[in-house]
DNA sequence: AAAAGCCTCAACCGCCGTTTT
DNA sequence: CAAAACGGCGGTTGAGGCTTT
């Protein structure tokens, strides 16, 4: 389902993206946060475009973001709000917490635009469709999907502020859910637990105090590097007092 | 059991608007 | 004011899983 790994010209990885990858990004976004993402897989020590960062983060590792197991009311939404709005995807998704505009595209294109062809959200009791599954095996993931309870908090975007969003989870429990396969808890989704358990040990608790530049293992005039979460990043380039906080802070999500 | 076709969704691409220099 | 840099968005691709034949 995923890209082939490879190199482009530049030396730039591209395609799939790795566990330690994933890693290395999730450790640096959340020490640093995004400063420039054209810079930062420089200093995050990874050898992929800005771009591609950025939407790996914001899709993918991004703390809270919701994956699969759309509700009945998602679904109502989107349609409803697409067609007000065309595809707007990132207009849509804004009005459906915890999802991501690649997400909502994905989710129109491969089911809601069938049935919304047909005038109909032509909907089973749960709100979805059926594909061509056999219906054991669908009935079996339909009652996962419905045991899975996900935290219907608001993303998590610092703007312009020191302070932090107070919608948080109530435990690092987060990592556990929305799991592709819906239903079973990955080895991702445990280094997840435990990056984030490490973090939370590291800078004490990751939701509930202010934030705050950790720039103690930096010193900008000479090499010495910062780390998180065990990864060695290089010297993190605008410290050492003069840059100015909220210069930086946009796009800045947690 | 194997082959063919379909479906999903992570990720890339290119364009555009905004900000910075 | 112009050019460059950057971030964000929507369209598209294609590998791999799933279903059907």
């Amino acid at each position: 389902m995923v890209r082939t790994p490879s190199c482009d010209k530049t030396g730039l990885r591209k395609g799939t993206w790795t566990p330690e990858e994933d890693q290395k990004l999730r450790a640096y976004v959340t020490k640093y946060g995004c400063w420039n993402w054209r810079q930062l897989p420089k200093y995050a020590g990874l050898q992929r475009c800005g771009k591609s960062c950025r939407l790996r983060w914001l899709n993918y590792l991004r703390p809270n973001v919701k994956r699969g197991n759309y509700s009945k009311e998602e679904e109502e939404t989107i349609v409803r709000l697409h067609e007000s709005l065309g595809n707007k995807w990132s207009a849509i998704a804004a009005q459906l917490p915890g999802r991501t505009d690649n997400e909502v595209k994905n989710h129109w294109h491969t089911n809601l635009k069938k049935r919304f062809k047909d005038k109909t959200l032509e909907t089973k009791d749960d709100g979805r469709i059926k594909r061509g599954t056999s219906k054991e095996k669908e009935e079996t993931k339909l009652n996962n999907h419905n045991l899975q309870i996900v935290p219907a908090s608001p993303p998590l975007i610092l703007e312009s502020s020191i302070s932090y969003s107070p919608a948080q989870p109530a435990s690092s429990d987060q990592f556990s859910s929305d799991t592709k396969d819906n239903n079973s808890v990955t080895d991702d989704d445990n280094s997840n637990k435990a990056l984030f358990e490490a973090f939370e040990a590291d800078s004490g608790s990751f939701w509930t105090e202010p934030f705050f530049w950790d720039n103690s293992n930096i010193n900008s005039s000479n090499n010495t590097l910062g780390s998180a979460a065990g990864y060695e990043f290089a010297e993190f380039p605008f410290l050492g007092g003069e840059m100015d906080f909220y210069d930086h802070l946009d796009g800045f999500y947690f």
